[in-house]
Order: C-alpha cells, then structure tokens, then sequence
DNA sequence: GTGTTGAGTATTTTT
DNA sequence: TACTCAACAC
C-alpha cells in the first residue's frame, strides 16, 4: 500500500497527527473531525512511519466506535488486523487472560458478572447482613463498591472517609463479602476488570513490561470519560515509551455517573509534558444548529471557553414543536419522517434522540403502526433478556464451574423443583469442600457418594437426572458452541419449557433462535473462538450487531448515540424532568451534565433539528404535565407557540399518511410491540405489483383488509380493514401479506 | 417448593 | 402502566 494522503486534514487536525512523539492532548469540539484524527494518526504511523500494527493501541468508549474505526483502518491498512483497538474493558480482559493466573486465585476463564448479577449478590450479602431495612443496605452497598471500585480506593480508606455513617462498619462488611463471593466463583464485574488488570500491571513486572515494550503508540478517545482507575491504567501503560494522544471534548463529557472524571485532563496536563491542540472548526452541522449548540452550552459555569465554529451554510433554523400528547408527538415523528424520507432523505440517516429508555415507547408503537423500519440502541438489550442468560448459564458452567450465579440460574430453568434454598445448600456444600458446583452435581451420579456432600436425600433424588444431562453436556465440551447450545436447548428441553402457547413464549423461542444464529455467525468471523472466550465476550456486548443492510431510523438514548451523526435529528421528551431529569434539578452540577447531554444530542445534528416536547405525557400509569425544558429557551430559537394542526401545517415535509385515519382507532395501537423484530415486518412486505384494488391483505396487527386503491407514484395503497376503518399504508413497509 | 395475588413503587443514562 | 416483592395457599 502506498504513503497515506495526509491532505485532507486540515491544519489543526494535521499537527496533531504529525506530532507522533510525546504526550499530546487534543480538545475536540463537537464534529470537528477527531475520529478522522485518530484514524489517520494511526494509519499515518504504521504506513508512513513503518511501525508494526502491533505496537498500536487505541481506546474508544464503546463497542461500537471501536468496530467502527476498526472499520475505516482496514480501508487505510492491509496490515490492520494486528492494531489494539478496544474498550478499555475488553484490553483489560485480554490483559486478564493472559496473566490473571499469576496471581493464583482466578484462572483465565473467569466469569464477568454484569449488572444483574452484581445486584443479586449484593442483595444476598445484605439480606445475610440484617434482614430487616435490606433495602436502604442494598443501595448503600452498591454505593460504597462503586465508588470504591471506580475511584481505585481502598477499603480501609474507605472506612476512613466514611467513618460517621450510620452503617459503615456493616457496609464494610457487605464490601468484604461481595468480593468474597465472587472471588469463590472466579468471578469478577465489571469494575473489577479495571481494577484487577490495573493490580496485575503494578505487581506484575513481567505483565507490565510486556504491554509497555507493545504498545509504544497509545491512543485514548472520548478522554473525558475516563474515571481514575482507567486513568491510573493508561498512565502505567504509557510508562515505557510516553507517547500517547488522549481526545477529549469537556462539553461532552455525559458520564459522571459513572465515575468519569474530567479532572483526569487537568491531571494528564500535568502528569505529561504534553503540547495541547485544540480543534475548534465543525464541519459536521449547519451554522444554525451550531448556533442552538453553542448558545446552550454556554449557560454552564464550570467550563473552559471555546469557539466552535463552521464556514458551511446556514442551513434551515431548528424547529421548536409542540403537541398535545406523547402519542401526538409520535405521529408527527412518523408523518415528518416518512415526508423526509419521500423527499430522499435516507431513514439511515435519521435519528429520534431521548433521555431515557421510556420515552421510546410511544414511537416505536406509531413506527410499528406505519411500517416504518427502525432500530433501537439501549433500551431491552439481548444480551439481558432472560431466556438468553438462561440459556448462556449453561455454556458458563462448562467454561466456569465455580460461577454460582449461572449454577443458579442452570438449577431453576427449566424448573426442577428446586428452589431457592436447595441452591443456597448445594452452593454452600461446594464451597465449604472447596469443590465446584459442578463437581458436587456430577458426584451424585454415582449414588454411593452421595453421603459425603450432606444434602437432603430428597434434593438429591431431583438433581440425579439433572446431574446425568449435565455429565452428557460437559462430555460434549470440545465441541463448537453452536453444537454446544443446540445440545442444551435438546437435552434440557427449552423448548417444552416454552410450549405454553403464548406471545410471550414465542417471542422467547424467536429470541433463542436468534441466538443460535448469532453464534453461527460469530463462529463463521472467528473459527478459533473458545467457549470461555466466547462468554466474556459476550458480556461485554450489549447487543447483537444491528442489521446494518436495512434502511431504518434510528431511535436512541442520547448516551448511546454519542460520537454518531444524522441528517435530522429529532429530540423528544424537551420537558423539565426529563431533560433536564428530576433526579438532577436541584443540584446545578447535575443540571450542567443534563445541559452537556443536550448538547451532545443538538450537535449530532447535520441539517435538520427538530426539538419537540408535549404538554401532557403518559407516565407511571397517568398523564402528567410538566413545564418546558430550561434548554428550549436556551436555544435561543423563536418560539412559535404551534398547535398541533399548524405545526403540522408548517412542514412542506409532512407527510399526509391518509386523509382520515380515525384518532382513537390510532391510538388504540396497543403494546407488546416490543419484541417483534422489525426484520420480520420487512420479511413481510410485498412487491406493489402483486398488489390490484380489491385484492384482500392480512397486515400484522390491523387484521384482514381490502385494498381500495393504489397509488402507484408514492408507493401507497388505501386499504379498507374491518376492524379500523381505511387506513394508508406503504407498501413496501407496511406488514401485509395477500391472502385473496 | 411453586404459583398466585395485591400492594407498592418506579424510569436516568452503560461497559 | 408494568414491574418487583412479600404474603399466602396448595
């Protein structure tokens, strides 16, 4: 491969990216082109500079930005497949793996227990503690092991800082027996993978110096939210060869929750002798979006003062709209976005942006309703649905027999008649025989042993079959994983589980499927991927890839679409109490994360902006008001005080569905839509030429109906149904099937 | 040990 | 609304 062209940066970008040596620290306004930065820095140093990939390491936030810039790389690099680019959790699993045995108390396959999991031995540690009052324990537990953990404190220190409050001495406690337990289950969480891999590279001399002599090139994305324990291991990382680029943007910074810490980049000025760049031009929104952005943020106080400026269009004023309801704000999603997409925008590039995972409901009702793809990021993750863990359970015991919350979870689905407290007795045999689980249910198979273990004979009549399928699953062991979960969905029987006939099970049976492809397609990518490897990695993803072929909008938490960008993007929800949230409104620090989280939302934002909130919305089983947003006003745009019928007037892109779709019958869209995939309802639609008036359709939720005419330009046929009344569909998107 | 019922409560945000 | 948790019946 040829030199890389590093003329299409800019100057500001360019030095930078030619500043390969040393510590550098960039400040990146929003759409200012740093990932354009970072993947051209890299490139330009293994190509131009003839470095080894290998010695290449690159941090992003989130699964996603890493795929993605792993992505642009290989379009730039033949050699690309030997770059470090990761999570800072999934380096830390690899620098796990390889050293995690030195210290003798894991081994390499350790279980990573995510949220749920955390919260359920939490909750046991504090119902053994006091079993009264448990659940204020159980928060403060979660407190103290998160601040503990996020900041790399210790326990003692802890005690210390903490050393007036009411219950610190049974805190301390609860700490101790949370890693306790998941000690005994070679089990760590999340944190625990930052802290421990962090413990390995100070103690371990031999483990440090092998990444320091690798990684002589570090890179680290989205700096701004790194907590100090991810600090702390970027900084030892970079011990050997100081050359490292950190990327950050403080006005985004949108994670203090979970520990991110901006003084990490006060603290890297000083740490390093670094230069500082900063990248003030956006070339990625018009200059009236920009201009909404920049007059938000800077209402905040605590903040370094920065130009974020464009020499591109004005581009159309964002559009302030108001509606009566949630499900009026739904319908004009739909209606402006179908208009949208008539006109050529398309639905790929299109975002509905939200501050919490609720707000989502009513569009993706009124998207199922029309038949308008989407896909949506946070939210239900697969990964966490139950069927899916209870099927994984099975695959971790064999990689990790210590994991009692798998070994729980294998004992109670499919039910066995084993309960709670028989688990407790088995789990608590193992450990005082310093035994796994595992090992305890295999020995039952032989009867005469079973004196040994001092479980209730009646216990070990039930678990006598179950220990027989179990000796057959770990013969089968070194089999692939796609075998190996067919196995367990047959011999445990999931799906006479399931065969109750009801949506509900079906959705389940249609999600284990997916499973079942998903690791086919997995090991398709990664032929040499062990099972062990395989559930970690698992753990670290939040979701299947999202169906990258389908033109589809995307509907997301704020959160979760930072670092991507959209043609239009509509933010709903513009309420006091929603954006800004109520758990921040008193608290202006808090405020000034909500005021950021605007801001990340507006500048992801290309042309269009639409900033919509309702007077009335449904929550907690009622319909509340709240007053508007602070942020609205502070976009400093006109405020037209529409109704709904102007609103919908004032935009050529409206797009009029059906001349009379009846209210209620609209609104009598119900729920339950969640778990049908939207890939079904593409599988579903049909070609327009099948289709002649009078022809008779089933669609998915509306029931039978008769088409009444077609309208061959806009693609859309007006069909009568029985029980709604005429209603405008897509052809192409709506979920009909002929039948007549 | 399991399943049902009714009360009470909750929605931030993610690796 | 929709979910969890405790109490109670079998």
């Amino acid at each position: 491969m040829s030199q890389i062209d590093l003329s299409l940066l800019n100057k500001e970008q360019l030095e930078p990216v030619m500043q390969t040596e040393g510590a550098v620290l960039v400040t990146a306004g929003a759409g200012s082109g740093k990932t354009r930065l970072l993947t051209y820095r890299i490139a330009h140093i293994v190509q131009n500079l003839n470095i080894p990939p290998w010695n290449i390491l690159a941090i992003t936030f989130t699964n996603k930005a890493a795929r993605e810039m792993k992505e642009r790389l290989s379009h730039m690099l033949y050699n690309h497949e030997q770059l470090h680019v990761s999570t800072f959790h999934s380096l830390c699993v690899t620098i796990l793996r390889k050293y995690i045995e030195l210290t003798g108390e894991y081994t390499k396959s350790f279980s990573i227990y995510d949220e749920s999991e955390r919260k359920k031995v939490i909750k046991s540690v504090a119902a053994e503690i006091c079993s009264d009052k448990k659940d204020n324990l159980t928060e403060q537990i979660d407190a103290a092991l998160s601040t503990i953990k996020n900041e790399g404190i210790s326990l003692d220190d802890y005690r210390d800082i903490h050393k007036f409050e009411y219950h610190i001495d049974d805190i301390v406690l609860a700490v101790r027996k949370y890693n306790e337990i998941l000690k005994k289950s070679n089990a760590l969480d999340f944190d625990d993978l930052l802290n421990f891999a962090f413990d390995i590279l100070v103690q371990y001399q031999e483990a440090r110096e092998f990444y320091q002599k690798r990684f002589k090139y570090i890179h680290v994305d989205e700096f701004q939210d790194t907590n100090i324990i991810q600090y702390k291991i970027v900084k030892i990382l970079a011990g050997r060869h100081k050359n490292i680029l950190v990327v950050g943007d403080e006005d985004q910074s949108i994670y203090g929750w979970r520990g991110a810490n901006i003084g990490n980049i006060r603290d890297f000025i000083s740490d390093f002798d670094c230069k500082v760049y900063k990248l003030e031009q956006n070339y990625r929104s018009t200059k009236s979006i920009l201009n909404a952005a920049n007059a938000v943020i800077k209402n905040n106080e605590s903040r370094i003062k920065k130009n974020l400026w464009s020499d591109g269009e004005e581009g159309q004023e964002p559009q302030i709209v108001s509606n009566n309801s949630d499900s009026d704000e739904a319908e004009f999603l739909a209606r402006t976005i179908k208009g949208l997409n008539n006109k050529g925008m398309l639905l790929n590039n299109i975002a509905v942006l939200m501050r919490n995972n609720f707000l989502s409901r009513a569009p993706e009702q009124k998207f199922m309703f029309y038949g308008i793809p989407y896909k949506m990021y946070g939210g239900f993750r697969f990964y966490e649905r139950r069927e899916i863990k209870d099927a994984l359970a099975y695959l971790k015991i064999l990689a990790n027999p210590f994991d009692t919350e798998s070994i729980s979870r294998v004992l109670s689905f499919p039910k066995k008649g084993i309960g709670e407290a028989s688990i407790a007795k088995l789990i608590d045999s193992a450990f005082r025989q310093g035994v796994s689980p595992v090992d305890i249910i295999l020995g039952l198979i032989n009867e005469n042993s079973s004196q040994t273990y001092d479980l209730p004979n009646s216990l070990i009549k039930k678990l006598q079959p179950f220990a027989k399928k179990i000796e057959l699953l770990v013969d089968c062991k070194e089999m692939s994983i796609s075998a190996l979960i067919r196995l367990v969905y047959k011999t445990f029987e999931f799906n006479e589980a399931l065969s109750a006939e009801t949506e509900e099970n079906e959705s389940r049976k249609e999600n284990l499927k997916e499973l079942y492809n998903s690791i086919l397609q997995i090991e398709k990518n990664n032929p040499a991927l062990s099972l062990d490897e395989y559930v970690q990695q698992i753990m670290l993803y939040s979701d299947l890839d999202a169906d990258k072929t389908s033109d589809s909008v995307t509907i997301a938490t704020i959160h979760s679409a930072k670092g991507l960008e959209f043609d239009a993007v509509f933010i709903i929800g513009l309420e006091e109490g929603i954006l800004p949230s109520s758990r921040s409104i008193d608290d202006e620090s808090a405020v000034e994360e909500e005021r950021r989280l605007m801001y990340v939302a507006i500048t992801r934002a290309r042309k269009r902006l639409f900033l919509s909130y309702v007077k009335s919305r449904f929550m907690y089983g009622k319909y509340n008001s709240a007053p508007i947003s602070r942020f609205l006003k502070e976009t400093g745009i006109y405020f037209h005080e529409f109704s709904v019928q102007k609103t919908m007037a004032k935009h050529s892109e409206y797009a009029d569905f059906s001349s009379r779709i009846r209210q209620n019958s609209v609104s009598s869209a119900n729920s339950n839509y969640k778990f049908n995939k939207i890939e079904n309802l593409i599988k579903h639609s049909i070609d327009i030429k099948l289709l002649k008036a009078g022809s008779k359709v089933m669609h998915k939720r509306l029931g039978e109906g008769k088409i009444i005419s077609i309208n061959y330009s806009t693609n859309e046929a007006d069909v009568e149904f029985n029980n709604m009344g005429k209603v405008t569909l897509s052809i192409s998107l709506a979920p009909i099937t002929i039948i007549e």
